[in-house]
This record gives C-alpha cells, sequence and structure tokens, in this order.
DNA sequence: CTTGACAATGGACACTTGTTCACCTAAACA
DNA sequence: TGTTTAGGTGAACAAGTGTCCATTGTCAAG
C-alpha cells in the first residue's frame, strides 16, 4: 500500500471534528472519573445505535496516533499526547496527594459551592513537598499584580489557599473592596490586624475597615 | 453492633500489611500503565490461585475507605488518598493533569530505571496552569543551592523535569561530575552550548566537559 | 475451647466489553 | 461514472472480567 517509510513523521496527523469530540470525551471522561470509558459508554455519549460507530473512530485515532489501545482489554486507552514518551518504569512509595481545585479571579467567598465556572483547572499538591497540610476545601489562585515580590511571589504564579484563620506574618488571601488580594497578615497582641505588602514600592501598610480573611497561602506554583 | 455514631471518623481505617500491597500495587500499576487492572491481574501478581483471594482484600479496601468502585465494572478502581477532599464538582472544561515522581538527590540518570528508592513523593500538576505538557516520565528535583535565584527559583523549590533535549535559554536539569545541578542551557548556533547560573554572584559559564542534560523545566513548585 | 477476623483455594456463572461480518449513506474526487 | 473515505446501522460472538458459593487454614482474643 504505501511504501515503507524510514520513520513515521506525523507524531499526530490530523483529526476529523467527530474523531476530535470522541478523543476529547475520553479525555475529559478519563479525567472526571479517573478511568477510561467503555466502547459503549462512548457510544451512549454520542447516542451511536452501534457499537462498531465507535470502533470505527478508534481505529482512526488508532491510525492517526492519538490513541493506543490493548486489544481486547476493557477500559485501557493511552492517549498519545505529542510529547508523550512511553512509561517506563515504576515509582515505588508514594506519599499523599491532595486534589485542589484552581480558581481564577474569584472575588467572593470559599469554593465552597461555588459555581462550576468558577473553577478553571484543578491543582494536585504533594503534601509533604509542598508542605502542605489542609484536609479540605482548599484552592488555588492565580497572582495578579507586583504586591509580593519580595516574598519571591510573582505575576502569574498560582497560590495554593488553605482556609483558615490566619498567624500573624501568614501570607493570606484576604477580601477588600470586594477583591482577592495577596498580603502578609500581621497581627499584634492587642493590636488590630492589617495586611502588608511585600514589595518596597508599596510601603504603605494597608489599615482594615472590613477585613475578611479567605485562607492562608501554603505553596505556590510557578510555570516556566 | 456499634452505636451509631454521629459521623464517620476515621476516613482511612489501618490496612493490614497485605491490603497494604494491594493497595500500593493498585496504584503503582495505575501510574504505569494509565488504566486500572483488573482483578485477575491483581491476582496473577500475588500469585493467587483464585480471583476471590483478590475480592476479599478488595473488600476490605472498600470497607476501611482506601478505595471506591463501580460494581460490576471493569477496570474501575478510585483510591481515597486521605487529604483528598470528596469532590464535590466536576470541572467542565477540565485540562489534563499529570502525575509525576519526586526524585530525592538523584545524581544519575532518568528515572528511567531508577531504584525505587529514589523516589520520595509524588507531584500532580495541572498541565494548562503549570505549562506543563508531557503526561509521563517527567519527575521533580528539590533545589539546592542558590545559583538560580535570578530566575526566581530558590532552595528548597521543586522543579518539575520533563526529559527532552532542551532549547536554547531552557532551564536545565544536567549531569555535571555525578551530579545534578539547575542551571539555563545556552546553544549558540555552531558553538558548543554551555550551562549558565542565573545568579550574578555564580558569573562564570560553566565550559562543559561532558554535559548530559536530564530534562527541562517546566514549572516551579514552592511550600510557603 | 470457641469465636471472629484475616488469608487463601476452587469452581462456576453472568454480565461487560472488545471485536467482527455484512450492509448502508453521503460527500469528495478523478 | 465509478471509487474512495468518513460515518453509521444491526446483529452476533467470544473473551475479559466481576461476582458468588462452598471450604480450608491460621492466629489472636474472649
Amino acid at each position: 500500500m504505501d511504501t515503507c517509510s524510514p520513520k513515521q513523521v506525523n507524531t499526530m496527523k490530523d483529526l476529523t471534528t467527530r474523531q476530535q469530540e470522541i478523543l476529547t470525551f475520553i479525555e475529559h471522561y478519563e479525567w472526571r472519573n479517573g478511568y477510561w470509558p467503555s466502547i459503549r459508554e462512548i457510544q451512549e455519549k454520542f447516542n451511536f445505535k452501534s457499537t462498531n460507530a465507535v470502533m470505527g473512530h478508534l481505529r482512526a485515532l488508532e491510525r492517526k496516533e492519538a490513541i493506543e489501545r490493548i486489544p481486547g482489554q476493557a477500559r485501557t486507552f493511552r492517549i498519545n499526547r505529542p510529547d508523550a514518551p512511553e512509561m517506563n518504569e515504576i515509582p515505588e512509595d508514594a506519599t499523599e496527594v491532595v486534589d485542589i481545585p484552581v480558581m481564577g479571579d474569584i472575588a467572593a467567598g470559599y469554593p465552597d459551592r461555588v459555581e462550576p465556572a468558577g473553577e478553571i483547572g484543578r491543582l494536585q499538591v504533594d503534601i509533604a513537598n509542598a508542605g502542605y497540610s489542609s484536609r479540605r476545601r482548599s484552592f488555588a489562585l492565580q497572582v495578579r499584580g507586583d504586591s509580593m515580590v519580595d516574598a519571591e511571589i510573582y505575576e502569574g504564579d498560582m497560590v495554593v489557599i488553605e482556609p483558615r484563620d490566619p498567624y500573624d506574618g501568614d501570607i493570606v488571601a484576604a477580601l477588600i473592596d470586594g477583591e482577592t488580594t495577596l498580603k502578609r497578615y500581621m497581627k499584634k497582641s492587642n493590636e488590630p490586624p492589617y495586611l502588608k505588602a511585600e514589595n518596597k514600592f508599596y510601603p504603605e501598610l494597608y489599615p482594615i475597615n472590613e477585613l475578611t480573611v479567605q485562607g492562608v497561602a501554603k505553596a505556590v506554583v510557578r510555570s516556566l
């Protein structure tokens, strides 16, 4: 049929819209459920009357090297991302990992009964290695502004927030004037608390009229 | 039997060593393969002569709330990590999350055929939000030294490393003198590559005798 | 000694699931 | 006009897989 080319060039050939839909569904299904869908679940999702409709698409996706499968085995997909090399070996003992939602520009409230729209992703951080300890309800915020550069927190960083009462010196996400900001929380005994920016060009200490601390920053995640 | 306590306290009751073994195998299997094992694969791993040996352990793990399962469905496990808050809502356009081992002070090689002892934890990073793209085989390193402070990477930070060839300007984990260091990779056309520390007090550019780049830094994670 | 939790064997059953064969439609193409 | 490709239907089969039953043995607690 086709002459034997020395090596496959296109790692991911163009997909049709239908194939892309299927692929996306598979990925999201795995994301939501933690395991892969079965052929018939895909069929049901797309209202196919025959499992073979799915089979055809899966074969196409395989041919185009978008996915890999183990023949005959249930729910065993592998998504071929452009730079995903095949796995080799095994980690041994794992520590615990927490799973937290990544919020966008939230201005009010915890991600308690937050609308799904508020969440723009998820972040999972190793507890031991990120010094992360809270059990629940934590979330992450993307940093805007440069008011914390002296604490080595920069614009675009993601900060893991643990909802709890702050202690003196904690970096907190606080609600001021309807907006969430990241500042250091200062509270000396017998004095009212205030917030402090970690930037020498923001020398002013914020006096507080109405201070709502949303939580304490526990870790920073930055893309490179 | 037992009086109705108002609410379950222990989210994860103590596991027997055998149960822990099974649980660990399931987790590692998923990490290696991207999907969950079947009952019979677990059976085979532990040389059980009967699938029911596995069933007993799975029931125990479920009773102790270490795992969840969808009855009757193949390869659908859910691991209940202690601090994982119960998933409330499903993110819609969820981005993908990668699960990577956290290596300690590795001095040689990828986590390719690495000894299990090399791993000191796990780190899971959202791809889109951490700019992380490779699905597996990546790992994380804890930063020692201050040679990258001008790139805002500090001692104790964890750096996510993606094994691949570097481009000019990438921050890389490189193997020099049997030790892994974090430096910026510089490669002008028609010139040999060299490494550069991002610290003005380390002004020297490292000339390279034998340079092995282990991978490219994709993200930074720091505890607070 | 008895009880109960833990661990494992052996065999059987039924649903899930991947797979295949035959056949159809519509659009693109030469 | 015939051919190819993407997309889909319908039915059936076999293997993969979860589940259940009856039984055995060990060991610590009561």
